[in-house]
DNA sequence: GTCTATATCAGGATAGAC
DNA sequence: GTCTATCCTGATATAGAC
């Protein structure tokens, strides 16, 4: 990918973090970009593609930072602290987590009334909530995989649910953080009864 | 409320059901409530005039249905049942409840970006926790309160989550619905072990 | 109270030079 | 590839007749 087209997406990730994927005005992105608006539409076909191809930028940026975040432990984790991190890993208060998290949230809120930006969001949810299967299952590797699937479903939109509540200011991050970790033990003690 | 007013309010809950607080033009809200525009502007200031009158109208109906369904029941609900069942209401699609719901979410999201929106957001937020803990209390009264408040947290937060999946079209209804009776189940499974 | 007609403007998008 | 300048649509808001 060109260089100009990334600097052009961290703008627009720090861009709909602070307003918005209502509030994301062309103009306003080019000055963050540091470039002009002709380049914008040189680089992408419409406010849209803008959005869609920020989405990707920012899901795979997820997925950087959720790899790394095995690889880098010297010893890997057992499953239960893994499944732990990753749900945590969402719940930081960093910039880059704050743009990633503001930034889905955004979409998600889009995506009710625009068709375009389902799919794109369906597929990321779908691999997400995969992933927390497959985690849910090396610590419980007993439990029904449909059992695992609901769990996983409903721990990927506890998290959303909880992120919108810190990022609208409702509840700090702290609390959210120990919130999540109540969210796993209880679908864990779920699971272990089945 | 002069009839007019309370006809375009409705208007306008059903038109940000359909295309978001962002996609609310005046001009459509004025077919859709069979009025000009003109007269639009003779009944309310301006446009964040009538985004800030519909959802204290939608937040009113809200109040009402939820406290309806409690009184309406003719036998009393087991408390399980009526936990259950509150938690349940905002997962129906209705044109009402979608109306709702949707509103919420956009309220929600807004938030995010919008300071003057989030004192009424917690308050409202606050009222539903506290409900639903109450609720909680009656069908684990021996659980202590923090862990109570802790479950409605959660609760009402996954309610919020699956509801947007739903929204978003990246959940059917009634398996938003199967997912969150899971999650009354984890829950109250965890309370009883405490 | 309600409508029609219109002023005004913001912001998305394009043309063309370099 | 990048910029400057500008067009043009679509949407808010107002004026004035009825």
């Amino acid at each position: 990918m060109a260089p100009r087209t990334t600097q052009i997406l961290e703008a627009a990730a720090r861009l709909i973090a602070r307003r918005g994927v209502r509030g994301l005005r062309v103009e306003e992105l080019a000055a963050e970009a540091g470039v002009s608006t002709g380049l914008i539409y040189y680089h992408f076909k419409d406010r849209t593609g803008i959005l869609r191809q920020t989405l990707e930028f920012i899901n795979d940026r997820a997925e950087r930072y959720t790899a790394g975040q095995v690889a880098e432990g010297a010893e890997p984790l057992a499953p239960r602290a893994e499944l732990e991190e990753t749900l945590l890993l969402e719940l930081q208060d960093t910039p880059v987590i704050r743009e990633n998290s503001t930034a889905w949230g955004e979409l998600r809120a889009s995506a009710v009334f625009d068709e375009a930006l389902r799919d794109d969001l369906a597929r990321a949810t779908l691999v997400w909530v995969q992933e927390v299967a497959a985690l849910l299952g090396q610590v419980q590797p007993t439990a029904p995989p449909p059992a695992l699937a609901a769990a996983a479903e409903r721990l990927t939109a506890q998290l959303e649910g909880l992120s919108m509540r810190w990022l609208s200011g409702g509840l700090r991050i702290d609390h959210a953080r120990d919130l999540m970790r109540g969210a796993v033990d209880a679908e864990l003690a779920a699971l272990r009864g089945k």
